[in-house]
DNA sequence: ATTGAAACTTGATCGTT
DNA sequence: AACGATCAAGTTTCAAT
């Protein structure tokens, strides 16, 4: 697992493919070259199938962490203080919602330190006044994709029909 | 938006990939046809970018709902519980977590409607006993895979070096 | 382990229905 | 709009380094 390794599994992950063409594209790395260490990848189980979903612990992103961020109400400072929050490095998902949680942010870390400088960067932000942190500790279910937890048939009956 | 387009999309959301082969396999629509339809998807700006990032909104998926489950505790209740939230149609990620809240549960729906059945399946499951739901009023970050929430010089600098 | 070039497989296009 | 046949583009393999 070397710099050109994670080179490959970033543009995986940023390109959503794995066409060893795109990759060239985006890394400059030879298309023959991407495809020998992708090869290599599976066969260490690091990319677990055809699809090309990236086996997290073995790159070290082993903790899963749930924010519940609130911050003061001021015209404008809510869309700001959640730019803020998704600009933060490992922050995947950042909810905004109304009520008393403001915000809920989804991070992936690799250990206790960075979850002290996440959760050090959120009180950081000017206008954020609470913060509530918690470790996952299973992930039970996981779509990337909000449509295949659904069937196409339950899609058909949802969706209005346009001839 | 008929029966054929959206077994294109479940296809595309259930493979991860939108190769016309592959959704002719699933699907047994011809792949020239998985072609066509798929142009006209784009065309309408269902179908987002050449990665194939699905509008929900355009198939009436405009709900993001998160919802905070507790449970019992009782030998074996909680990975019981986790899996019959995760077999609820329209539930996208569930995560177990200790402490004061034991499960989030994150889910994309189309109208009030479903909203009201989705809290009464929770609510039927045998052991629940607490259900926090909010709306979410907009999705400041969403980065599919966790990995992309990182630069290449991140990681590198994250990762032993494996030699 | 890397890579340029050849061989092959797949995706995109075209023409007919 | 659908789809079988054709063409173009991409992926995989291979041989030399």
């Amino acid at each position: 697992m070397d710099k050109k390794d994670l080179q490959i599994l970033s543009a995986i992950s940023e390109l959503g493919t794995g066409s060893p063409e795109r990759i060239q594209e985006k890394t400059d790395i030879p298309k023959s070259t991407v495809h020998y260490r992708i090869t290599k990848l599976q066969e260490a189980g690091v990319i677990e199938d055809d699809l090309y979903s990236i086996d997290l612990s073995s790159i070290g992103l082993e903790i899963t962490l749930i924010s519940e961020v609130s911050a003061e109400y001021e015209e404008g400072y809510h869309t700001e203080v959640g730019d803020e929050l998704s600009q933060i490095e490992g922050v995947n998902k950042v909810y905004f919602m109304m009520g008393d949680t403001d915000f809920v942010v989804i991070s992936k870390l690799a250990d206790r330190n960075m979850v002290e400088e996440l959760i050090a960067d959120f009180e950081e932000i000017d206008g954020v006044n609470r913060t509530n942190s918690q470790f996952v500790i299973t992930t039970v279910k996981d779509t990337t994709n909000p449509i295949a937890a659904y069937s196409s048939e339950a899609l058909t009956s949802m969706v209005s029909e346009t001839e």
